[in-house]
DNA sequence: TGCATATCGAGAAACTTATATCGAGATGTT
DNA sequence: AACATCTCGATATAAGTTTCTCGATATGCA
């Protein structure tokens, strides 16, 4: 909002392009991997099977300069990348709900490589509550408001059902957390101040369900196999 | 007319829109229940904390049409939502990776409610081959293709690690897929005929990640990141 | 040294999606 | 029956995103 310059153009980086660049930090933790030292956007592009333009304006994007004719510095494009996106500052984080997905996000050692840390784990199911799953002990629900405060914990992952989903939520900004990852398929409502991240199978279902039967009900394709912007 | 004009019409609904409507029609199964039997634009907007302008443009995009005044008939409303996006049509897909992911997708009962079936699961870990979860007897990955090209099935789900997702990938499309949906957290290249939806959580976990900090303040640091050039 | 070329960076154009506005028609009320 | 109002549907405007184009510059090679 105050001014133009590369130091706040961070901020207004869209959407998709920081969806992106995920994609391209495993390409280049690849290639570095393979000793590579330096890449252009267009070898992103050509690797990925992607625009070039496109990669060159998401790499943009973050701020990082680059070189004509040369490129990027493999290895400091990387770190540019894990500081950009904050993967190299640890977050804390709770968890609720103890079930089978929630089980699974537990067990993702390379969250912590990515700047996220799940601290404790809250289910309301008495039977769950006391057993350890992945080296946490499940506590009750009701703790979890207090926990994030006592803690100053960022973040909270919901992985309960779609019907306890909102009073969880609500649990978490009461206290105090800054941010909701929702994997419950459930629409919830937080204050505005809130960030919201809502990864709901059923939102992906219904595009891939539609688009399928859209395809589906087409004449049957035309039988040139062709890779997806690959040329 | 009515018709040809809904049917072209469902070609050109936004992605966006597309997957907002399991929002709505979530919302609209509750009141169901509660015994509403008439609903408009409004009153979803009103109970979601959408904007109104956004799900009248949203539910016309799927071709119902409404009576000024009136709204919806809510039942019918439900029942053109699920016709439209094949959710009363069952798709059958099969399943790579048998890991923990693997196994809570197998036990999502309300897939099937969703037009989504899925018929067999396939690992390539010996000791998990011949082991039954939920019901499904896992596979060797290598009768994949066998088995979809058999059964015509149109939709393959890939929860293996990052590594393995390509090369179940082109399996898949070895055997006639029509459409991916790919949970393991790596960029897949595919035919351009094929669907492919990513449900990447680093995706995700990038745009949270980066809001987050974006929130929290200032910039932890800006100009030092300027790579010493050698010359 | 000087030239050809790969590559970045920025701005413009095209396209997509979101928001605002307005007219028409159905409903409920007086 | 007439009127006020609510709600849809369509059009217009704005905002956001992707794609295209072009100039500048560092590098590699002759």
């Amino acid at each position: 909002m105050q001014s133009d310059d590369a130091k706040t153009r961070r901020r207004e980086i869209p959407e998709a392009s920081l969806r992106r660049l995920p994609i391209y930090y495993r390409f280049l933790q690849k290639m570095a991997v393979d000793g590579v030292v330096r890449v252009s956007c267009a070898d992103l592009a050509r690797g990925l099977g992607l625009d070039p333009t496109q990669v060159r304006k998401d790499i943009e994007m973050t701020g990082i300069v680059g070189k004509p004719r040369f490129g990027y510095p493999l290895v400091h494009l990387i770190g540019w990348l894990e500081n950009f996106l904050g993967w190299n500052r640890a977050k804390s984080a709770v968890l609720a709900g103890a079930g089978s997905l929630g089980s699974a996000l537990l067990g993702y050692e390379k969250f912590r490589k990515h700047g996220m840390e799940i601290m404790a784990v809250f289910d309301i199911d008495g039977a769950k509550i006391g057993q350890r799953i992945h080296g946490k002990e499940v506590q009750p629900l009701g703790f979890l408001p207090d926990f994030v405060r006592r803690t100053h914990t960022l973040l909270g992952l919901i992985a309960t059902p779609a019907d306890a989903a909102q009073s969880v939520a609500d649990l978490m900004v009461t206290g105090g957390i800054r941010a909701i990852w929702n994997f419950a398929p459930a629409h919830i409502r937080v204050p505005e101040r809130i960030i919201l991240q809502n990864e709901d199978l059923y939102h992906s279902l219904a595009s891939l369900s539609f688009k399928l039967e859209r395809q589906l009900g087409a004449p049957p394709f035309e039988s040139e196999i062709s890779y997806a912007k690959d040329h």
